[in-house]
DNA sequence: GGCGAGGGCTAACACCATTAGCCACCCAGG
DNA sequence: CCTGGGTGGCTAATGGTGTTAGCCCTCGCC
């Protein structure tokens, strides 16, 4: 049984609305597209009546933010119960990112509003890669690891051609605890012909 | 010997003038603080005699980016040059992103302009990365580690308290293993494979 | 002496978040 | 019935942003 996400505090029903129309949004045009505007265009009224239900930008980004984590720490929790490798975290981390790419950005771009959001809720999404590593700065580390392939990843950091399959299995690799060092329980080589195929590996960044 | 830098291709002196400006107005004011009308202030003109010298701001951002990125391969390259560990190399990049936290968030958040670079300075400034690894993929690994840790530090993402030093040693150790663990090594890493292979023992101590 | 180019200026536009103030609706209390 | 008050919309306006258009001064050069 894995432990519930920490409940979201209950918001005026309009709010839900504000924020679902953000949403949809910053899926479509991306951070740049999200503007008090677009957001109050989506719902079929006017910028300034938005803030008859939220204080302000912020406030809705906070509630995206909160959302985001809750969905990613879901999908950890997730790869978790059922196989429990680090390459199945990483691949969970990786997947939730790639599919809603502008809302991971947001929730992890630039300082956290820890204050606003719901108690716990940081804690418990990330506690999938400490129950992996079993040590918490082994935890943080492999979180950053994390995060840097997908934020590089998807602000398409790294050099055309890389095969980036091959690069996270080396990171989990580095990351296989002490027990089996020598054969990571690593992904079934969906993308080994190509890694094979693309042997040049090219240069690396930043 | 280190590989040398890149040369910037030569531009006009007052184009100079404007990058100059816009470094010390990102240093002091954060990118937040940096708009057309600041950079312009710290010049004595107004904002649009700025587009007399330079297309727009994102050209300017440009001519940023291309200094950070000198300035961290530089360090990255001498770092090297005289120690060789993977925990130097990354105490080198952490420390560089810290002296300039704003320029580094600059230079890595976001798409980067690569035909607006000069060209090989992305690769020149990476290169320390395979030569510490001597294997491409794990170099991005590695990369994005730094990365990743670098910029979650910089944003306040970690929680309060964490011994941040303590997850550097343990990403520098889960990288200093040996090199292609997840994989046959799809190719012989350069002339350094001995700089990865120097390093095995225990955990760094900060 | 003209003359073009370099480098400044003001005015203006479109977009951004945000505030102030006004008005229409709906529903409960008298 | 009718009279509030809360809810949720609106327009107008403010000060910020990047950017363009058009004007003007001042050099060095032929």
């Amino acid at each position: 049984m894995r432990p519930p996400a920490p409940p979201a505090p209950p918001r005026s029903s309009r709010v839900d609305d504000v924020v679902a129309a953000a949403r949809r949004v910053l899926d479509r045009d991306g951070p740049a597209g999200l503007t008090m505007r677009s957001v109050a265009e989506e719902l079929g009224i006017k910028a300034p009546s938005l803030y008859k239900h939220v204080a302000d930008k912020a406030a809705i980004e906070v509630e995206l933010v909160a959302a985001a984590l809750a969905e990613i720490g879901e999908a950890l929790h997730a790869a978790l119960s059922e196989g429990g490798t680090v390459a199945d975290l990483l691949a969970a981390y990786r997947r939730e990112a790639r599919c809603r790419p502008n809302l991971y950005r947001l929730a992890t771009a630039g300082p956290l509003p820890r204050e606003q959001l719901p108690p716990g809720l940081e804690d418990w999404a990330g506690a999938p890669f400490f129950t992996v590593t079993g040590e918490p700065h082994r935890a943080q580390a492999l979180w950053s690891f994390a995060h840097g392939m997908v934020i590089l990843e998807l602000d398409g950091r790294f050099p055309p051609g890389s095969d980036l399959e091959r690069t996270w299995a080396e990171g989990a690799a580095a990351f296989e605890g002490e027990a089996g060092a020598a054969h990571p329980a690593g992904r079934p080589a969906g993308g080994s012909a190509a890694a094979a195929a693309s042997a040049g590996g090219g240069p690396v960044g930043p």
